[in-house]
This record gives C-alpha cells, structure tokens and sequence, in this order.
DNA sequence: TTAGGGTTAG
C-alpha cells in the first residue's frame, strides 16, 4: 500500500525476523522507491546474523535500484549474486537484464541473458525492451523475431512494449503484423496493448486506425486517453484532441501530466495560443498539477513558433526554479525558425551559464 | 508469508 514507514516498524517489532521477512522488508522498500533503504536493509541482514540472502533478496535489491543509482553499485550487487550462486535463477537474471538496461548498458545486460541456460518469457522481453530503451529498435525487433522462433508466445507486456519499438521507427508493416497477433491471440480487450498500438499507429501517420483501435476498446483509461489526445494533436487535430479531453473528464477520469502535456502539444501543432494559455493555468489552478519541463517548453514553443519571442523569453525569466536547458533550448529553435539572431545570442548565454544539454547546441545555425 | 519484464508525455 505504500506504507513503507508502517512496514518497517512493524519488521522492527520483530525479535528474530526470518529471511522471508527480510526479503519482504527489503522488496517492500525498492517497491515504494525506496531502493537506498532497501539496501540498508540488506546490509543489516548480513551483518546480523546467519540468515544468508537467496534468489528473492537478490531481485528485491536490484530490482529496487533506481535509474539514478550508480553502475557500480549494480554490478558489486551482480558479483554477490555471482558468488552466492543465484546468477542462474530465472527471476534473478530477467531482473539484472533490466538493470542494467535501464542503465544504458546494453551489451551488458545481453551478456547476463547469454549466460542464462534457459531464458523465459520475461528476461525475453527484459533485453527486447532494453534494446528499444536504449534505442536499438531494429535490434529489439530482431530478438522479438528471434524469441517468437523459440515457440514462446509473447505476452501482452512484451507486446505493449515491442509496439514502442515499431511505433519509433515508423514501421507500420512490423505493426499490423503485430496487430494480427492482437487480434488473434485476443489481446485487443488488454487496455496496455491497445494504447500502446493507438500509438504505434499515430506515430506512423495512421491517426484514423488509432481512432479505429480506441473505439473498438472494451475499456479505456488515462493512458488510452493520453495516447489518443497525443495522436490527434500530432496530426493538427486539435479540437477532436480536445472532446477526447471533455470525455476523460465527463468518465470521471483524473487527467495527468501527460494528458496536459498532450494537450499542449495539440495546441502547438495547431498555433492555437490562447487555448494553450487556458489550459495551462486549469491544469495548475484546476487540477492541482504542478508544470514540469516538457510543460514549459510546450508553452515556449507554442509563444515562440508564433513569433511571440520576446514573451516566451519573459515567461523563461519569470520561472521560479532552476530552468532545464530544453527550455532554453526550445525557445533557441523559435529564434532560429525567425531568424532571430540577437536573441539567439542572448538565449545561448543563458545556456551556457546553465549547463547545456548535449548536442543542443550543435543543432542550431547562428 | 517474500521475487523478474510493461503502455501514454513529438
């Protein structure tokens, strides 16, 4: 339930907790996102006594390491893991294949899955969806071809997430093939697998068969709101983005960052300023949302591409936080897109005394 | 009694 503080008094009332419960404890940290605990946990565990730690102690830990921890830490995890023998469990390898590809180390985690003798269905998917976060999507496609040669049948998760790998490289082909496989094996009514192919098809360019896919759904969340939001509005559709909007809230959904930022993006695509403006003081005054970065550099884009520099720059100045370089970055592109020089100038200092993004700036002509 | 992979935000 969350309850992390809750749990851990509840484990330290425990005279002699037995490795389930310290599993449970520590798992329980890494869930609510709590990963460092997790680890504190663990260490306590094996300074304390005899209990040694097994396959489930090894996943809750590495599957609690956040994007933000270090490489080290996960590989010095990985070698306790070697030593203690658990290098082969099935659970143990699906969750170190994702380790290390939410890190960004792809041959890594591909030499995990190597070594494993049997991967199932889930370390599969872990590498498949590794290869596509790190933006390998022909290799992703690859291995989803390769796994199906295996007699696995892909999932909906697998599924879901090889669709983001087609939808990227706008191969349409790949993913009405995909769509047949939805179709046949029944997994149209899973709401994660249709949004994710409302996307595939609206990144594609095929906007109308999303539409197709979203109303053919026995059940429709946020998500699949989001998706269908952000497709119209990718494709200048946005009035019908904005109806989808009045139904979400006439459902009784709650809207959230992304429907906002999907909104937003619709409002850009088709120049409409004020409506912009409208819906970003209701998701702040209305629905309580606090603007992120992608909010921001949505309104940037939206003054700038108008030619309302001079604004979106004052808007800039106006933020009481630390600016992200992208929203810099943004308003550089509308300076480009008018052949703003001066301000381009200006705009690149302040990027300067931030910390420019990489290949911001290589982007752009002065 | 404790476990792994996941959809939307250009």
């Amino acid at each position: 339930m969350g309850l992390v503080g809750e749990a851990s008094k509840v484990f330290c009332g425990v005279f002699k907790p037995d490795l389930v419960l310290w599993n449970a404890m520590i798992s329980g940290c890494g869930y609510c996102g709590f990963g460092d605990k997790g680890l504190l946990f663990f260490n306590e565990m094996r300074h304390n006594g005899s209990i040694k730690p097994d396959g489930y102690t090894f996943v809750a830990l590495i599957s609690g390491l956040a994007n933000s921890s270090s490489l080290e830490l996960g590989q010095g995890i990985h070698g306790l893991c070697l030593k203690s023998g658990f290098d082969c469990n099935d659970h143990v390898g699906s969750s170190l294949v994702s380790m290390y590809s939410r890190f960004s180390y792809i041959n890594l985690a591909y030499g995990v899955f190597r070594s494993l003798c049997q991967p199932d269905l889930v370390t599969w998917s872990a590498l498949i969806t590794g290869f596509s976060q790190a933006g390998e999507y022909d290799k992703a496609l690859l291995f989803y071809r390769n796994l199906n040669l295996t007699g696995k049948r892909p999932d909906s998760v697998l599924i879901a997430s090889i669709l983001v790998a087609t939808a990227q490289l706008s191969n349409v082909w790949s993913g009405a093939q995909i769509h047949g496989y939805i179709v046949r094996y029944g997994f149209e009514s899973h709401v994660m697998v249709s949004s994710s192919l409302i996307d595939m098809y609206s990144k594609c360019g095929f906007v109308g068969l999303g539409l197709r896919v979203f109303e053919n759904m026995p059940n429709r969340n946020i998500v699949s709101y989001n998706s269908i939001i952000s497709g119209l509005g990718l494709h200048g559709l946005a009035s019908q983005a904005f109806d989808m909007f009045t139904e979400v809230l006439e459902k009784g959904l709650k809207p959230d960052e992304s429907t906002f930022s999907a909104l937003l993006c619709a409002c850009c695509h088709a120049g409409l300023i004020e409506d912009g403006r409208e819906i970003f003081r209701r998701m702040k005054e209305e629905f309580w949302i606090q603007a992120r970065t992608e909010h921001y550099v949505h309104i940037v884009k939206l003054l700038g591409m108008a030619g309302e520099l001079d604004e979106a720059y004052n808007f800039i100045l106006s933020l009481k936080q630390p600016v992200d370089s992208g929203i810099w970055g943004a308003l550089l592109s509308c300076c480009d897109a008018h052949g703003d020089s001066e301000l381009a100038e200006i705009v690149a200092q302040q990027l300067f005394d931030g910390e420019p993004r990489k290949g911001c700036l290589q982007s752009h002509a002065f």
